[in-house]
DNA sequence: TATGAATGAGTCTTCATTCAT
DNA sequence: CATGAATGAAGACTCATTCAT
């Protein structure tokens, strides 16, 4: 996936040895990517960009001829490259279990980097009438999920995962688990006013909750081997 | 009509639709919180709302002074009402898989007559940076959640709840999820072709996740009594 | 013709008898007509207007939407009535003589009431590039344009009109003059320190040398009554 | 080509077509030129020019210092020389009839090398609040028009020229034809949907139309002479 | 109640201009 | 010579808000 060249700002020719994380493109995609967190993107001006980034708003244009460019490089620079991270390793054959362990750990992997992901897919991919959804959705691993929707629905006809799951679903309630936990952390601290949670307790959360939650009251023997070896790879 | 005023005739409400059942308080407010959740609190304007409630933007302000206050009678008379009314069954001393269940069960109940609420809540509530959660806050129902709290803490000391899970995320796992599955059902629809799930495969996939993912591995005696009742009790 | 109607502001019913010329749209429309003769359309700001007409920027959108659209009510408003004005008139059947006559009285008539036309018509519509007139083409009276250039090439035939001119070149030799001459009075004084010549000197001197022009060296008999009919009607 | 910079790379000129002919001072004057005739000088911005000529907007800061500076090496570099041509044959004692065929034949011979001459002159210079007039005026040859003046009032005087002509207007009646014809070539297409007419076609049009409008009804005896030998020398 | 008119502040965008390289 | 980066000022447009009626 070339998408993420732009962030292999190293070794570039001809150009003074400016450090490229401060190149002021740069810059500019990131306090975006930023703010859309914080405030959402309707709610964020170029100016708030701008500022953000040390510059002034003419800037923005300078480098992305408007808006609509701005928000189209975050997504295509900043977005698309996470989803093919997450979603590139999902093959046909893997167990349920494997396969939602897997996605919830480089989910977490991902957002404990950048922790703006969870916020921004929640409010604006995943919620309806989020603002960046009608620029992604072409994009999404159609196959990738099927692939996962296949392997519950399989899963379910060898009695293996929990009948009463709706395939489908399990994409919502897998990408839902994490991203709600990651863009409430916030909230959790203010309410229960405490420092937030490890990662790892909150993986250990997610992962239990939603392995038990695919597998079920169905038989333990067979399954229990490949939801163990799943969860304790997450670990 | 005055033949000459020609100001204004793009984008003009026209007359008031005159509904007798509702004064114009009433549909303002509903205008507002119909668009909150399509488009959020940011990408609403005055103007959208008075527009979808077929009356001026000077009327919004005739009835609530202004912009804040407009988001504030949304919040008091909107959402409180729903806090009260999904939280106040909990009491202490119930057990965690039936409390969640109701949870459940009281969510999807009122989602599916006010459809809005699952937009707004995980937009403009749950996810840090949300609009209206700074307005809420203060009048969260924290003892309720303390009880849920509690409920889950003591079931892991006698073992009959998951010891893996955080005690404190599962009022986030249970809302969220909810709210996810009601939320995404237009990307739902658009990545899979499908129409919309009905609620009752809905709920039936999240409660059956959750008590599951609660329940986790632990001995599978006692337990299942309270899980199977408050499974049949939502179905 | 109804799009006069703008004009005729009298007897506005439902309304305070607010003096329809200070009407603020109406203040708008004459600054924006004004300056966009004194200055062209895209040396035009709606500050320009705004101020001018001693209103903010925000009543310029608060009448007009948007820019365009406010150049489009120039465009039907204030240009095409004038169009009919001067061409409504022209009727098959009429002398080459009469019917240049009249236009050139037409158009004089209505310049000296609104100076602004000349500069506008030559500058916006005439000139190629001109930004009103792809705004106006397909309102152009073009059954009135045939009628003259018919009546010029029919004159051909009947060696009453100067065989050397190109019918449809008459038009714009027409227009031209008159408002060649109308959209310079400025430098015309300029250059020659002279206060401005009267309506009626320039009206004779554009008559005298269309006409003659037009009528050429034919046989001085039949046309020459023509002419001297429509040249004095014209003084 | 740098790899990574993204800025500026829509509507960027590309390279220079590094034309070796016509060093880029010139390729940048000829842009101007070009635009201001095509959209007017208000209309027309420094990247336009720049993107016209394949150069950097910054590449027209370097030779011409300012707009105001480039506009002024436009008048001076490309509009002064045009007059002087036209003008300086001009000579006191010319009849009327000649002098006026030798403006329109040198005119038209030079706006069909350079056809950018008619709209520009019509709007930048003859039509009041032209954008080039206030540079032009204190070079305009004030000699040369006195004596096309004093030559037609002569005529006049001597019964050779139309008494009804007002000699002062004479030189825009002249100039103005020629502009005017020339420059709606344009919407003469448009409006006949016919390819445009030859120069020449025109020539004999407007020399025709003029020379007989300035001689009028005239005795036809010995100023036909004039006539016949300008209207010769014009074919 | 209800509205149309009006405005100041702010947002997006363009443009002429500067400057280091 | 030539360019890319950067900016202040200004233009078009939106929006919340006010007010007289």
């Amino acid at each position: 996936m070339h998408l993420i060249s732009h962030a292999r700002t190293f070794d570039r020719p001809g150009r003074p040895a400016a450090n490229p994380d401060r190149d002021t493109r740069t810059l500019l995609l990131n306090a975006a990517t930023e703010l859309f967190a914080e405030k959402g993107v309707a709610a964020t001006t170029l100016t708030n960009i701008a500022r953000r980034a040390g510059l002034t708003p003419a800037m923005v244009h300078y480098h992305f001829a408007d808006r609509d460019q701005l928000v189209d490089a975050v997504v295509k620079e900043r977005i698309l490259p996470l989803i093919s991270y997450v979603w590139d390793p999902v093959q046909p054959g893997d167990e349920p279990a494997e396969l939602v362990a897997g996605l919830v750990q480089r989910l977490l992997e991902q957002i404990s980097k950048a922790p703006w992901i969870a916020s921004t897919w929640m409010r604006e991919v995943l919620i309806d009438g989020g603002l960046l959804r009608p620029r992604l959705v072409k994009h999404l691993p159609f196959d990738k999920l099927s692939t996962l929707v296949s392997a519950i629905a399989s899963g379910q006809k060898f009695h293996t995962v929990n009948p009463e799951l709706q395939p489908q679903l399990i994409v919502f309630s897998t990408l839902g688990l994490v991203m709600i936990h990651m863009a409430t952390l916030g909230i959790w601290s203010e309410i229960f006013q405490r420092p937030p949670l490890k990662i790892d307790e909150i993986r250990r959360h997610i992962t239990s909750l939603l392995l038990h939650g695919i597998q079920g009251a169905v038989s333990r023997r067979k399954p229990t081997t490949h939801k163990k070896a799943a969860v304790r790879r997450t670990r």
